[in-house]
DNA sequence: CCCATTAACTAACAAAAGTCAAGTAGATTC
DNA sequence: GAATCTACTTGACTTTTGTTAGTTAATGGG
């Protein structure tokens, strides 16, 4: 069951009681979604933060000439939303779409703040992802301020070897800030 | 008094009784630190998180051909610290340090657990903080990702005009991911 | 006041990444 | 199984950014 694999995850992190796993499987809600599947939209409120199951899912906008610039691509475990904008509820300029086709548990806004006012070891658990992503977001920056092209493909390759596998080029070429030309070229030098 | 703007800082954002307007008059300390002055080193555990009431602080770091790299520059209204680090305390690989003279007010962790603990409000005002580094820093990340040095550089004009008189611009070329030779030229064609 | 130091700018050249256009290979469809 | 479509690659060329080194201007200390 999904929900286990959840509650195996948090239970890695903080000590759960039998009331806080009927709260997660009461308000977590477990769902099948196919490939290319957009789940929230530009111009609205994410109306769900998602944990991860299996599959993998992006962020993703058009710029002003009208291409899709791909800016976060995640995988299990792990969460995923267009984080300041569900907290803030506060409209997004992100679509989010399913990769590969997902197994997600997603939650509201509404219903999130129901369980962490409910019990403050699932309210600790939450402030522990939204930093999670701050941390992320640190690093990713740090990277894309620092890093030539061909070490943050190169450190991909290190830290995350199956999104090779599982996204497109083209994908993770705009998630590494390049074009996937260039992504091409740095690809074919490594392999000579 | 420094601790005057900080509360009326925060009550811009959230409702302050007595008891925590006595709280953050109790626990966060003014400082006035000099040009230059080294607040947190890197390998450490960051002590502090600082609200910035006059002033400009960095965060650096020498990377592997022993170049300063400068990751964040912030200014008032706002916090500052290496806050994954600061929230975990984790070793921090950033030095903060003052580019200005600057007010700061200081809290550390173990104070910070404190007043929250025994406020909901001054919580709640917290973690509208940590929010608040989370939004910024995806929105760095996003702008690292999919901007020119050029377009960098114009957004900054743009949203803080102060920091290119109060910072200097070998820092901020680095701020903005690019060398000092390739912002110097950017600034004289633009002026051309 | 002079010297030393540093920050910022310049110029010439090299390397990296983007652009445009075409080609290939693998799926998909009819 | 031929035709189509799509993702990815390739190559020639342009633009952007980095590199190195030299110059100038401002700054601070003795």
């Amino acid at each position: 069951m999904m929900i286990d694999k959840f509650l195996n995850f948090i239970a890695t992190r903080i000590a759960l009681t039998d009331t806080d796993i009927a709260l997660c499987k009461k308000y977590f809600e477990p769902v099948l979604l196919p490939k290319n599947r957009i789940l929230e939209e530009e111009g609205k409120v994410p109306k769900y933060l998602y944990y991860i199951v299996s599959g993998y899912l992006r962020l993703f906008h058009y710029n002003k000439n009208g291409d899709e610039v791909t800016t976060h691509i995640n995988c299990p475990p792990g969460f995923f939303t267009s984080y300041s904008n569900f907290i803030n509820e506060t409209k997004s300029d992100e679509n989010v779409e399913c990769i590969t086709e997902c197994e997600l548990l997603r939650i509201t806004k509404n219903d999130l703040d129901e369980i962490t006012s409910k019990s403050s070891s699932i309210k600790d658990f939450s402030i522990f992802v939204f930093q999670q992503s701050l941390t992320y977001n640190e690093k990713r920056s740090r990277e894309l301020g620092t890093l030539s092209a061909e070490q943050r493909y190169r450190k991909l390759m290190e830290e995350h070897p199956d999104i090779l596998y599982n996204v497109p080029i083209s994908y993770i070429a705009s998630f590494l800030g390049m074009k996937a030309e260039s992504l091409s070229r740095i690809r074919r030098k490594m392999t000579s």
